[in-house]
RNA sequence: UGGGCCGUCGCCAAGUGGUAAGGCACCAGGUUUUGAUCCUGGCAUUCGUUGGUUCGAAUCCAGCCGGCCCAGCCA
């Protein structure tokens, strides 16, 4: 079970080359980071990569990672976003040091804005949002000076107790730094640090009705919790200058440092937390759990390990470059661990009946299959076999071309642990199509080698009609058609009308455990499989989690 | 166009003045009772570009070109 595959992520990057120089220097003894997600949805394969980051670097420095909830904003943030991220980020295989919610501090931050203000360093400005806007400038003009500006700091200390005290309506007031309107970084256009919101918080209940933002809060949460590190994905660029600033003007217990590193971005998914909500109110998939879903419950619902997502954010790496990762880097990082600890089945997804002809009615017999072809640890178990099999539709073709490796009339294919069978006949219905198929096999074959050394080419897998066990299986394919749906004006245009395929007449070999496990298949020669939550001894569904790599498939392809 | 940031193989990515790691993908072979796995070999005379400094530059300097981010009382 203990992972063999060194996990050593001896990848160097420019933040560990950070902190590497840091601790030599002495600047830090202990490193400290967090990972602080606003508790506003559920995690997906984005936030994976910055669990990874944070929790990977506190583990391999000896140092803490705390997971902090950063909920500042009570109208988006509830407690079954918080249950859920707690659920994921332990499920990847990371525990943190502390687990804070930013709400936690709010009696801290507090204080600090008071400080601020007694420094005359942040007012009560009295615009409404919309003059706010209008007097910050743009890109490329300065702001001007909100008329309530020069506010006393007696004044500014009434006021801003006046809010906290319930005394305004929301949007009345709001506590600014006092910067610089003509900063050409709007970030220090006097940013405001506090609003007025009332709503109900899903950690401090109707304690409070002001709200700090998260520029004010989110360093002053670093330096009370001791973070050295603070690593933030590059749209915060900008805002290192503000985090400075609060960092340089309050006495905290510690002064942490911003780094900020390029976000995840993936091939034919979309990580935007707005379209994924999208996708899931308008149906086009059954939920935040849906298989196709890149959320790290979906995921794990469609049979990915912990291990193959940690394995990826490994391989990806970590640097300012805004970057687009291929899927096939995060299929390989599947494949390669699900290829060690899937154990072997077979299972047919389209049927179709094989007779052979030459095998008694009443006869059946049993075959060792191993349960893993690299390692014999994982045992073996009895295929039962029969006259009638079912074999998988693709593996028959009428007119085979040469290279056609599988069961076509007249030749001659190996049934995988069992016999040689050679194909004599092909029935079909009035409208022509395949109905069955009528072979012999060879009884000096049994095992699947014949006395007299003839080669067969092709090995296919099968069931017993008469031990087969009726299942459903869910087929998955990318979501979108598209390598960038984010990019397209709408991207429901490149949404795949495939992604799910429904197999509703699939037989299973019987050793197949059915009910909802988290036991990872491999039904060889088809993919990866891993039973649904939904599946039961009487309802059985699978979902493919990952195809083979098929290089057959190519070559039809090329043809 | 104000400010911030980025540019090394098809996609990622090491490299921090001494002569281009690695992974994915791809190609060619070998093993194989999964056209899977596994194994072997191939795959950047060149680091966006042009100049400069230097015995020596992907690494330092300057210009140019290309891309990303910022005008929420969101995070």
């Amino acid at each position: 079970m203990s992972d063999s595959s060194a996990e050593t992520s001896d990848s160097s990057n420019f933040i560990r080359n950070i902190i590497d120089a840091d601790l030599a220097s002495n600047k830090v003894s202990t490193v400290v980071t967090r990972f602080p997600p606003e508790p506003n949805g559920y995690l997906h394969i984005g936030h994976a990569k910055s669990i990874c980051l944070n929790f990977g670097i506190a583990r391999d420095y000896n140092g803490r990672c705390n997971l902090r909830f950063d909920d500042t904003n009570p109208e988006k943030e509830s407690v079954e976003y918080v249950n859920s991220i707690r659920r994921d980020v332990e499920w990847l295989g990371f525990s943190w040091y502390s687990n804070p919610f930013a709400s936690d501090y709010f009696d801290q931050l507090y204080a600090y804005a008071i400080d601020l203000i007694k420094q005359g360093l942040a007012y009560v400005d009295s615009q409404n949002a919309d003059e706010i806007r209008a007097n910050r400038g743009t890109l490329t003009e300065p702001g001007v000076d909100s008329p309530y500006r020069d506010r006393s700091s007696q004044e500014n200390l009434q006021l801003f107790e006046a809010m906290r005290n319930d005394e305004y309506e929301d949007g009345e007031h709001a506590l600014r730094a006092k910067i610089d309107m003509q900063s050409p970084n709007i970030n220090m256009r006097d940013p405001v640090l506090y609003r007025i919101r009332h709503a109900t918080h899903h950690n401090t209940g109707d304690k409070w009705c002001i709200y700090p933002l998260y520029d004010f809060t989110h360093g002053l949460s670093d330096a009370i919790e001791g973070v050295t590190h603070s690593l933030c994905t590059l749209e915060f660029e900008d805002h290192r200058p503000l985090y400075d600033w609060i960092l340089d003007n309050l006495e905290t217990p510690s002064r942490p440092v911003q780094i900020e590193f390029a976000r995840l971005q993936l091939e034919y998914t979309l990580t935007s937390k707005r379209k994924l909500n999208m996708l899931v109110n308008e149906g086009h998939v059954s939920g935040w759990d849906d298989p196709r879903m890149l959320t790290i419950s979906g995921m794990r619902r469609r049979g990915f390990t912990p291990e193959s997502i940690v394995s990826f954010c490994d391989a990806i790496g970590i640097t300012k470059k805004d970057s687009t990762i291929e899927m096939g880097v995060l299929e390989n990082a599947l494949r390669e661990d699900l290829n060690v600890r899937a154990v072997r089945r077979m299972a047919v997804i389209n049927p179709l009946k094989v007779v052979i002809e030459n095998y008694p009615a009443d006869q059946e017999e049993f075959f060792d299959g191993a349960n893993h072809p690299q390692n014999p640890d994982y045992g073996t178990r009895e295929v039962p076999f029969s006259r009638e099999i079912y074999i998988e539709r693709d593996d028959f073709m009428e007119d085979a071309p040469s290279k056609f490796f599988r069961l076509s009339p007249g030749r001659e294919v190996r049934l995988r642990f069992a016999y040689y069978i050679t194909c004599k006949e092909v029935i079909k219905n009035e409208a022509g199509e395949i109905e069955s198929l009528v072979c012999s096999y060879d009884p000096e074959s049994r095992g699947g080698k014949s006395p007299d050394g003839r080669k067969v080419k092709g090995t296919i897998h099968w069931v017993s009609a008469r031990h087969a066990v009726d299942a459903r299986v869910n087929l998955y394919d990318r979501l979108f058609t598209s390598a960038n749906p984010g990019a397209a004006a709408d991207f429901h245009q490149a949404l795949n009308p495939d992604s799910n395929i429904l197999m509703d007449n699939a037989k299973f070999e019987p050793s197949i455990e059915l009910a909802n496990n988290p036991i990872a298949y491999q039904f060889e020669r088809l993919g990866y499989f891993i039973s649904d939550y939904d599946s039961s001894n009487d309802n059985p569904v699978f979902n493919r989690t990952m195809t083979l790599r098929d290089s057959w498939a190519k070559i039809e392809q090329s043809r």
